[in-house]
DNA sequence: AATGAATGAGGATTCATTCAT
DNA sequence: AATGAATGAATCCTCATTCAT
């Protein structure tokens, strides 16, 4: 009588070695979160965690993802929101309360180092691509109602709000004195002075 | 009877590894950039690469400490400048044109993603603190010729130059697209917004 | 209420593994035929597989006993035989016969480099020791009614046609030119060269 | 200075390493000659023998081609040798004395099994051509001065005389009843048997 | 000083086997 | 009986570092 596969339970047990990784990650780096390490944090013998995840870069890869799908989902909801302006501030505001959970700063700065395995390469741009893409397509609507500049063009005003996102997390990991709550109102300024209006 | 040390090749010999190092770990990663690859770049055995550095870390830190020097040579010589504010927008431009060694971003994430290793974090933390060092001094400055905004106190202005230079670099890394030199006007006009006037 | 059980049923199942292990063992070799390959070509859980044999060792040990069965029941059948001579030849026949079955002469190799696991050594000792008793008695009755050469003993003329069969099996596996059918006549001859008359 | 290569020390060690293996895998089986303990066996550290072998299934395949490489330096030699049949009669003497290595049978039943292991096969493949060769060309000499049969072709009659010649192998590994010394008159009956005359 | 052979600690990963359901 | 998730021992292999020459 084959038990039946619980998903729940598997999805839970996948969450918990995520978590793990994304603490392990960003506190010792990759290399210095080994596999063993990984799994004790989660609480998981060895042969467990190749049970959820192929290889460590795989969960890696499965961390940056799901970061990947809450920028996604998060541009869905506002997909018909009246006012893209908005829309952006309100994703910046998204992204540095992301920045809350004191791992993610150095999660990011570990994994930027990590262009060469390619595995994660790929999981990089698509991240990448995600906000850029919600971003291009707020910051297009916007110019079409002329409440963002129009001389530069939409998918350079992206990348400019992600400079300045990388930018503020690569602090955030970087320095003490420099607490994201803090410097989300100069953050926005800059945003304003971007996107001028 | 031991050949004199010529300090001259040793000097030479030693700027030929850090530079073959630079590549290696701009090209490879660091777990990627293994001795035996920094070696061959170099055209020298295993062991003489250890004659000159005596960790891998080392020579990171070293490639590290040759460009917290440059820095510190920039604000030197620009010690007694008149004009201050005028400093930190050379600096910027100095900063980017860093940049056009296409080694340089690729390095620059890569190291962000060590800051485990405690040789590097301090060398990193030194380079953070020489150019915030230079740039408060100059913030301060122009502060007190009126030349930037007061209502941020220099140390913060200092950290979010640095915010847009490291989201500038990390942007280069990134993206195929987004090209230092046709973004420079760009960040000069965000700094300048940043600095006010 | 324990369901009884049903030795129809069992022995079904335990046969459909050891056909799956014989075609798995025979298709990646010992150490290619993980457990996991195996119940997948059995169609059966992991856990389904332990309850039949106690370890992946005992599986192969089944086939192998499977096979000296074989060998045995053919003996047995042949007791009475007014022929030993032709019982011989008939036993050639039927060895290479099982050679048809495409498995037959992979399995056959990679089995022959697994002595160093002590059950497995010991199952393929009973085999060879089947085949060479069945082949010993009847070499034995024909050289008494003088159809066999007698200046060599039995034990040693059994050896030889199972060394003749081996490398038979042994060729069928190595070389795809060597075609069992078409060689069949030639291992005859040799056997008979072998037997004298 | 760089120490000149040494490559007499070089070979020395590569066959220290070769014989251990040798050793291992003929006592140990394939997975049960682990890199550890042929690395004990050979006395160097694991360290050192990726040093000389980039895999374990590496240093089989060089154990492999030393044995290819002294069958074709045997058919070099007897190259312009005035009777063909000799030669082939010669090279079975050489394959049996080769079994004198008690090693030798057990490491060919071993190898025999690893089919699956693409690297080794393709060894395992070149050393049967090898062979076969070697054997064809001689057994074509002589069916031309017309002291072999004629009624086969000589690549079958090269295949048969490795037949004989494996299943010979195979015999010696398994039964330590079958001496080596003890069969080889009837060995070169059978052979002699095969050629015809 | 320069070399590269030698080292072995450490790491990712595999897989037979167990066991709760 | 049947399942497959969980396990961890065991393995191959990598690579920074040492050291005799």
């Amino acid at each position: 009588m084959p038990r039946p596969v619980d998903p729940q339970r598997y999805r839970a047990r996948r969450l918990v070695i995520i978590d793990a990784g994304l603490t392990a990650f960003a506190e010792h780096g990759y290399a210095g979160a080994t596999t063993a390490v990984i799994c004790r944090a989660a609480g998981i013998g060895s042969g467990t965690f190749f049970h959820y995840f192929p290889t460590k870069d795989a969960l890696l890869v499965a961390i940056l993802e799901h970061g990947t799908g809450e920028t996604r989902e998060f541009f869905e909801q506002s997909a018909d929101a009246p006012d893209p302006r908005r829309v952006i501030f309100d994703y910046v505001e998204h992204a540095v309360s992301g920045l809350r959970d004191p791992r993610a700063a150095g999660f990011i700065s570990v994994v930027g180092g990590l262009t060469h395995r390619p595995e994660i390469a790929r999981a990089l741009r698509a991240d990448d691509e995600a906000a850029r893409f919600g971003l291009r397509s707020n910051v297009r609507a916007a110019q079409r109602d002329r409440s963002v500049r129009t001389d530069m063009d939409a998918e350079r005003l992206a990348e400019w709000i992600l400079l300045l996102l990388d930018g503020f997390a690569g602090r955030v990991a970087a320095s003490d004195d420099f607490v994201a709550e803090r410097e989300t109102r100069t953050l926005n300024e800059q945003v304003a002075s971007l996107l001028g209006n």
